[in-house]
DNA sequence: TCATTTAGTGTAAGCGCTTACATTTTTTAA
DNA sequence: TTAAAAAATGTAAGCGCTTACACTAAATGA
C-alpha cells in the first residue's frame, strides 16, 4: 500500500462542464458573470460545482484573466498594534469585495522593503499599499513602469502617480506642541523613532520644531533622541533625556509605544507624570488608554485610513480610476499625561 | 494623448529567450535550477533578464508547476498582539525560504474561518496554518481530501493527519492555579474569553478547575465569566466578578488583555493589586510588562511556535514528510499581580 | 578507433482557465 | 408570418510557464 501523500487530482472546469453537460465557457460564465447565463443552466452548473467540490485553480485563473485579485501591503512591522488596526480594516474591505490581501513587513529597512515590494509583484499583486513616502525614487519609478496602482498610507504625497490616504504628521505634531506651549512648557524634548527613511517620524519632530519657532523659541534647542521602536529602548532614551540640564518639563514622543516606555521610566525614577514631567504620545493605540497616567496623544484614524486605502485601490484596479489624494483629520486626545508645566522646574532650570 | 492607464506589456520568458538567443526551456532552467545550465549561457541569460527587467508571471508559474509557494494562515484576529509575534516569526521563516505568507483573520467566528480557509485554498495556498482545534470536523476532512498540509498552532492535537506546534493549555493553566493555591488563595474566579469554538480559552478554564480539584476544592464552585476580547469588556466582567460574595481573592484571566482590563478596573475600584486581590494573565505579551502592577502570567513561546510551524509546513510541502506533533513548554512568569491571599479578605467573606 | 556516457540545449505538449468570436435559440417587432 | 435583434451557449485560441523527451556535442573508456 502506498503511504506517501499524493495530491489526488482536483476537479477542473472541464469536469464540471461535462457533469453539467455544458461547455467550459458556460461554467466559467456561471462563476464570473452569472447574469449572462440562464437560470436553468446556472442551477445545473452550480449543482455540479457543489457535487464535485470544485474550486477554481488560482494560477490558471490569474494567467487567463491577467489579474489575481490580490492586493499587497508592505508595512514596517507586524510586531505591534500600530498598523494592525489599519491593516485589519484594509483587509476587511478587500474581502468584502472578493479580493485577498498579501502582507509583508519590512522591519523598517528600506532594502527589505524593496525586496518585499518585488516579491509581492512577482506574486501577482494587482495593487500595493505602502506606508509613508521615504524610499528610493527608483522604486516609485519601477512601480510606475508596471503601471501598478499604489496607495501611500499614514502620510500624504503630492506625487501625481501615487494615491495616498494619510494625514499631516507635521501639522498634527505641531498642534500638540502648541497645546503644550500654551500650558507653559518651555523645555521640551523629543523622543523619536529613528527618522532615517521614516518620514512619519521625521515630520513629527519637524512639527514640534515649527510650533516652537512660532512661539519665538529656538527650534534647534529642542533636544531630540532617536531610538528603537520598543518600550525598553524608550526607557533608556527617556532616562538620558531627563538627565539633561535644563531638565525638560515635557517629553514629546513620536509614538505611543515610546511614550509608554517613557511613562514607565519616569515613574520608576520617582517622577510624577504629569506633576513633575509631562509626556505625550502619538497614534492613540489601545496602549495609550491602558497605562497610568493614560496618554495625551494624537488620535490617528487607523481604521478609516485602512478602509479608504482599500477603496481607493479597488477603484483604481476595477474602474481604472486615477490616483486620489486623501488627507484625513487627526485630533488631540487629552488624557492625563500632559499637564501644566511645573513652575519650580522652570525656575530651577533658569539659573543654568 | 491617451491619459488612461494601460498596462504596458511586461516581458515574458520568451522575450528573454530571444534576447539571450536560447530556448525558453533554458531560461526557465536558469531561473529554477541554475546548475543544469552552463556558466556561459547562464551569464547571457541573466544579463537579458536584467536588461528586460524580467520578472516571472506568478499565475503561469503556478499553473505549470502546480504549486504557488504560498502558505496561508488563518488567525482569529489581527487586532492585538497575541498572534502578531508568532505570525511574524512564521513569515520570516517562509521568506527566508523563498515562500510567501497569506494571512486572513476570522474574528473568532467559525463560519468566517471556514470561508477564509476556502479562500486561501482557492488562492492556491500550498499549506495552511490554523489556530486551535475547534472547528467543524468537515473542514478537516475537506483539507484531508485535498491533501493539504495543515499545522495547528497554539494548541495540540493528536489527529494524525494534522501537524501541530502548540502547548498544553490545560497544563499551563493548572500550574498557574496550583501556584495560586499554594499562596493561600481559595476563592478563585475565572475571567475567560468566550469558550465557544475556542479550545484554548476552554482548556485554560479546565486547567484551573483541575488544580482546584486536586487540592480538594469543588471545581464547579469556581465562578467563570466569559467576555469579549477587549479591555473594556474585561473591566465590566471583572466588576461583576468582584461584586460576588464571597469576593474572590484571585481572578485568573484567560489572557493578558483581559487581565489588563481587570487590573485597571480593580485599581479604579480602589482595590490594591495584589494586596486586596490578585490577578493573573496568560500569554505574556508586552502589555503584561507595561501595566502596573506587571502581570504574573504564563509565558507562551510565540516566536518559537511561529518559526516551528513554518518549518514543519515547509518540510511537509518540500520533502513530503509526514505530519509532526510538537508540544512546547510554557512557564510561569512571576511579576507583581499575584500575591498571597489576603487573610482579611477571606475572613471578611466568611460572615456572608 | 568507435561505442557509450554525460552535459547542455531545444522542442513542444500541456497546466486550467478566460474570452473573442461564431453559432444557435428565443424574443421582439413589423 | 417573417426578419431582425437579443439572449444563451459553444468553439477554440491563447495566457506564460515547466518539464518530459529528443537531440547534439563533448568527454570517456575499451
Amino acid at each position: 500500500m502506498d503511504v506517501t501523500a499524493q495530491k489526488n487530482e482536483l476537479p477542473t472546469l472541464e469536469d464540471v462542464a461535462k457533469a453539467a453537460r455544458v461547455s467550459t465557457a458556460t461554467v466559467s460564465r456561471c462563476l464570473n458573470s452569472p447574469d449572462r447565463v440562464s437560470e436553468s443552466t446556472k442551477k445545473r452548473v452550480m449543482e455540479a460545482v457543489r457535487d464535485l467540490k470544485y474550486s477554481p485553480n488560482f494560477g490558471a485563473r490569474a494567467l487567463a484573466a491577467k489579474k489575481t485579485n490580490t492586493y499587497g501591503a508592505v508595512i514596517p512591522t507586524m510586531d505591534n498594534a500600530i498598523f494592525a488596526r489599519g491593516l485589519q480594516a484594509f483587509q476587511q474591505v478587500l474581502v468584502d469585495n472578493g479580493a485577498t490581501m498579501l502582507v509583508a513587513s519590512s522591519a523598517y529597512d528600506p532594502e527589505i522593503e524593496e525586496n518585499q515590494i518585488k516579491t509581492l509583484i512577482a506574486r501577482g499583486a494587482d495593487a500595493l499599499l505602502l506606508i509613508g513616502t521615504d524610499r528610493d525614487p527608483g522604486i516609485h519609478e519601477f512601480l510606475r513602469d508596471r503601471n501598478l496602482p499604489v496607495v501611500i498610507a499614514w502620510a500624504c504625497t503630492t506625487e501625481p502617480a501615487l494615491s495616498c490616504v494619510g494625514f499631516d504628521n507635521v501639522e498634527a505634531s505641531r498642534q500638540l506642541a502648541l497645546k503644550a506651549l500654551d500650558l507653559g512648557h518651555r523645555e521640551i524634548a523629543f523622543l523619536s523613532a529613528f527618522t532615517k527613511s521614516n518620514d512619519r517620524a521625521r515630520n513629527r519632530v519637524i512639527g514640534a520644531r515649527k510650533a516652537l519657532e512660532e512661539r519665538g523659541l529656538d527650534p534647534s534647542s529642542m533636544p531630540v533622541v532617536e531610538t528603537k521602536y520598543s518600550i525598553r529602548s524608550a526607557r533608556e532614551a527617556f532616562g538620558a533625556l531627563v538627565r539633561r540640564s535644563p531638565r525638560p518639563t515635557l517629553v514629546m514622543c513620536g509614538n505611543d509605544v515610546l511614550a509608554a516606555g517613557a511613562v514607565q521610566e519616569a515613574r520608576d525614577m520617582g517622577l510624577d507624570v504629569p506633576g513633575d514631567i509631562s509626556i505625550t504620545g502619538f497614534d492613540d493605540i489601545e496602549l495609550a488608554t491602558v497605562i497610568r497616567p493614560a496618554l495625551t496623544t494624537v488620535h490617528v484614524p487607523h481604521r478609516k485610513m485602512g478602509r479608504l486605502a482599500a477603496e481607493v485601490l479597488l477603484d483604481q484596479v476595477r474602474h481604472n480610476s486615477g490616483p486620489r489624494h486623501i488627507t484625513l483629520d487627526t485630533h488631540i486626545v487629552e488624557r492625563a499625561s500632559l499637564g501644566p508645566a511645573p513652575a519650580l522646574c522652570r525656575t530651577a532650570s533658569l539659573p543654568l
